[in-house]
DNA sequence: CATGAATGAGAGTTCATTCAT
DNA sequence: GATGAATGAACTCTCATTCAT
């Protein structure tokens, strides 16, 4: 779960610069969790016991950080969208399932939903976000247009940022299920009766 | 708490202290489109001409401030509730058109969907759309639930929240629809075919 | 001495300000004198007694302050020009008795001759000096070389420079006398015998 | 202190220490040109493809580094003194070219001048500059006094540090031409008619 | 010997909020 | 009542220098 290095990055060599990284990470999303994505620098370098500097090093800027702590879910959730289309029964159930997941994502993680908006000051974040998951959504949209279960003309964009800002603040607050309105919108897809 | 401006309150009986208020909500509003709701405070009370201490004594919290500014086009929202319901062919039309009202709302506001979130710091605001709002809501949703046109499982402050979410960062990006996905929501709440 | 207002600037209202202008400017210059015109802010702010952000108030950039500081003494300078010229026995000699104010004015400020550098970031200041000392320069200069007694083709910035140059460092360094090597400037201005 | 690479210092016998060494000062030749000699260490480092810890073992610190940089430059300006007082016409003629030289070498390097100063952290650049320069100076100085040129009562080392100080920002400054204030310097040298 | 990760002091800057006048 | 000066916490980011590997 914790290399966090994109790609054929070489691995440090140093013991203690890799055990460094893992720890930054934890570190990172504890704090996430309790702070938001937000939180100030200090805190992060404070719980994982290094200095600020380190995190500049391994993480210029915190959308890398971001992107680094959620690496992994995010690819999870994109390589999902194949085998959700796969195991059927149909596109639009896989659609469904597969957004429930996305919002399962997003509303764990306190105040990242906030920061996938464009032009945040989260560029690598909401990069990453788009690079990965926009076309597997979109893989999904078509299959399920094409089974004409749903209507053709919605943008794949469109729908991962909608059901984005559905995710925002719904954690700490339990009259707002955010899933439950993330499907709401996948059923307005529908064809009207 | 604090009084926000709310109801009933005693009007002041000096000419100027009128119009000193009157300026502050101008001048808030002139900012509020170009900066967004979060503008700095002394942005406005230059804009108004005064210091930033008449902001304060009017307005204690932002909040009170924003909810100063809008009201009149947030009762405006909530007066067109029954009115739609009245015209409509049918409830579920009326809640559509009134969804749209609110969006169009929200979206010509800079920024204001962001703060509409419990918890956000802005209570006194979130509170004044929830009680003028939710009802008329409710409302809308009750008689397309009662004419069996949508499920009836949903509650208005969720959907409230919701189509307020989806409003987030809705300006200045032209890949995203606001309103267009709203609509989706609203669509959703019809029973499966 | 003190009140460090250019022009028809409304002066405060309140004595505090007041007093607290006065206050800063006092620090700032005996700051100045111990740490040099880099000193940090915080130190200045908290020699005067007051937060950072009085300062930020009051003189936005270094270079503000720095000019406040000092602007009287610059513009004694610049007002020496033309009495020298009208005293002296020739304007040769007015020219090296002003060049000996200049020195003395620099020498004395610690560090400031080298932040007088054009694109050292210290903008305002290199424009107030200019705009102030250069005029009188040329004056001398013309009226010395008008008067045959020195060479020509030398022109008032560049000499303002090199013997701003030359008071770099001049504080502290017992077998450096800026004062003399200025004079050996300005003599080498005289026509070779 | 520190060695510094002065004189008669054994050279290693190891051959990829020796190009290890003149790799950095090539890389670090390269960069203050670019970027002047108060380049980031790192950025050395990084184009010499070293580690920063491999500079700071051959150069403690960074006047070390420097001076090993223009170390020929230096030896050559200092022996083109007594060639300059041989090749004549005249002392002061040599003393004005060699003057000239050393302008050159002080311009052409991107901040150098302002790292001569005692008391800016480089005491090895300062004391190298000093051993190497200020006893040519005096040579010329004297030879050119001893033939009655110029008046005696100047000191090589305040000549120098004048003639840095003038060479100071002297790049990217159309409007200064330190070559020609520092004739002016010499030229102030000889006995007033 | 070389490496480069880690450190952390330190500087700048912004703005909500208070309170003397 | 109105004003706006003052406050200072809070945050980001840089880089010289050390030292484990």
């Amino acid at each position: 779960m914790h290399d966090g290095d994109q790609g054929a990055e070489p691995v440090s060599r140093r013991k203690d610069a890799r055990r460094n990284k893992a720890n930054l990470l934890d570190a990172a999303a504890a704090v996430f969790v309790v702070q938001g994505v937000d939180a100030p620098v200090r805190e992060i370098a404070a719980r994982a016991g290094v200095g600020v500097g380190t995190i500049y090093r391994h993480f210029p800027t915190r959308a890398d950080l971001i992107v680094a702590v959620y690496r992994h879910q995010v690819d999870a959730c994109a390589e999902a969208g194949p085998r959700l289309l796969a195991e059927g029964p149909s596109p639009h159930t896989a659609l469904e399932r597969w957004i429930d997941l996305f919002v399962d994502f997003l509303v764990t993680k306190h105040g990242l939903a906030a920061v996938l908006q464009p032009d945040a000051g989260f560029d690598t974040l909401h990069a990453y976000f788009l690079d990965r998951l926009v076309p597997v959504c979109g893989q999904l949209l078509d299959a399920a247009a094409g089974a004409g279960e749903i209507r053709a003309d919605i943008e794949p964009y469109a729908l991962m940022r909608g059901v984005g800002n559905l995710c925002i603040g719904a954690d700490s607050d339990p009259r707002y299920d955010a899933r439950r309105l993330a499907a709401l919108l996948v059923a307005g897809l529908r064809h009207a009766a």
